[in-house]
DNA sequence: ATTATCTATAGATCTATAGATAATGC
DNA sequence: ATTATCTATAGATCTATAGATAATGC
């Protein structure tokens, strides 16, 4: 058996108004979301296995037979059990559950076979898709990260400090976004791991990022580079810390909450890496404190 | 097997200066030192289990049995592998061996029969200390936020500014202080389980400590409610979020860095709750930014 | 023929219990 | 007699593989 019972799922937060628009250089596109698109597959993130290695041909694996959500009948054996019919492809209905049962009950306490259960599969159908257990959990991380990632890469025009706010603001966002607390994958022991390798690099990556856009702030140019890199290390650990203040509200964040949190976030960000009000202009000064 | 490689332990910090000493509220007891200290037994911490149920013997399990260090034969079956002797009773050479185990590897992925041979007995010999594993991880889990929790309620003198700075200080301290980032015990999923209510409990204490100290300063007087509440669980999470900090630089964390980075900690965490500068008088303004 | 699924299972765990054993204490 | 340990093991997993099967595609 389970060795420990696991807390109830899904209890959403009160309160749900709708609140102002304002600028933002990251879309409104969950995590979790966009982890599922079908057209987001990456590089070695092949569609399903190929059977015979060394055989791969590429465009053959394209046509009817992936696209879900059409009623025709599909390729394949059907399923044990039948079900109504989801959006997703197999593929991204095994990371959905994979998405959920990790960040509640994590890496190692969650099996293949209650993986696939939620996925409406038999546990060996897994490996149809992914070649184990590590391999969907480096997925997810990968696919966590990466919009960040590209939001921080576009950051443009604006002040340094202005820059800054946003992506923290988006950060937060992200973060705060999607049915699962899908940040909460960061947090898990195993990812220390080398066959996290790749992740754990494109959040270093990030990291940089954020090192860069502080020392380009006032503030930060007046530090010396030891003292940067602490106060660097200190904002990122606030941003990440979204993922625990999120943790603490389990279920998913309404739209107004989650909007709240991130620019509140940001801005005690911004207040925490030393930036003066000052050297936050008009754009985003209107958002601030409401007392 | 083990699924996943693990990572290579303990890798030591570099740079090693002193630094001026500082008014500080908490001494200087490590969490993992505190936690297996032999004198710490807590109600419902009993010793070794009682074999016989409801035939307790108060102080009858204290005579020099118990007693380690001391070269004199110990009652009982010899261990299997005879060991140099350790400081540190059975129990806490479990605790021990645990605490390094669960934060490397998390709960779910270490086995009581690792735990076992790093502290130099057999699997089973575990249960005459413990009813279960879980038993185990809670006992770590207390036993590190209690520190932190006897802190906040001994705090006294100084204005609430002083305050609030000398418990983010002393619970910067705390997570960075010991061989093992005990603090990541809190991140793992299993800890949001029932069983460690107790726990969470707990934790909730200490930051409903920091919601009250928050709230008497000038700058937390000034806030509505709902902000109020935002910005503890932001200064909670940068305050917890030290324990990520310390996870990306692993092994004991030098005490010179260590006192940096707990000062840095604590000034931002001012920093993002709004103090004024003026606010923070003189007793703790000696240690700050030297640019 | 190709594909997506299935059933069955090998082999390796892992936790907790039962009960034996080798010390000291009296 | 008491204690701290041990050995052995039941029973329940869990991951990944082998190979069968039931669809569609051609």
């Amino acid at each position: 058996m389970f060795p420990l019972t696991r807390p109830p799922v899904s209890r959403l937060l009160p309160e749900a108004h709708s609140r102002g628009g304002r600028r933002q250089v990251c879309e409104d596109r969950p995590v979790s979301a966009r982890s599922t698109q079908p057209g987001s597959t990456q590089p070695g993130a092949t569609e399903p296995r190929s059977t015979q290695p060394g055989t791969a041909q590429p465009g053959s694996t394209q046509p009817g037979s992936t696209q879900p959500g059409s009623g025709v009948r599909r390729v394949g054996r059907p399923r044990a059990v039948a079900r109504p019919r989801s959006e997703l492809s197999p593929r991204e209905e095994i990371l959905t559950a994979a998405a959920e049962l990790f960040t509640t009950n994590g890496y190692a306490a969650t099996s293949t076979r209650a993986m696939a259960e939620r996925a409406g599969i038999r546990q060996a159908s897994i490996y149809h898709y992914f070649d184990g257990k590590e391999d969907i959990l480096a997925e997810l991380l990968e696919s966590t990260v990466r919009p960040s990632l590209e939001t921080a890469r576009a950051l443009t025009g604006g002040t340094p400090e202005q820059r800054l706010w946003e992506l923290c603001h988006c950060d937060a966002r992200l973060l705060c976004s999607g049915p699962h607390n899908l940040g909460a994958l960061y947090l898990l022991p195993e990812v220390r791991t080398e066959r996290f390798a790749a992740f754990l690099r494109m959040r270093g990556e990030l990291k940089d990022t954020y090192r860069r856009l502080l020392a380009a702030t006032a503030a930060g140019a007046a530090l010396t580079p030891a003292d940067r890199a602490l106060r660097t290390d200190l904002l990122f650990a606030l941003i990440e810390g979204v993922i625990l203040i999120r943790r603490d509200a389990p279920g998913e964040m309404a739209a107004d909450v989650l909007e709240t949190l991130a620019a509140a976030t940001a801005d005690a960000a911004l207040r925490l890496a030393g930036v003066a009000d000052r050297d936050l202009p008009d754009p985003r000064e209107a958002g601030r404190g409401p007392a």
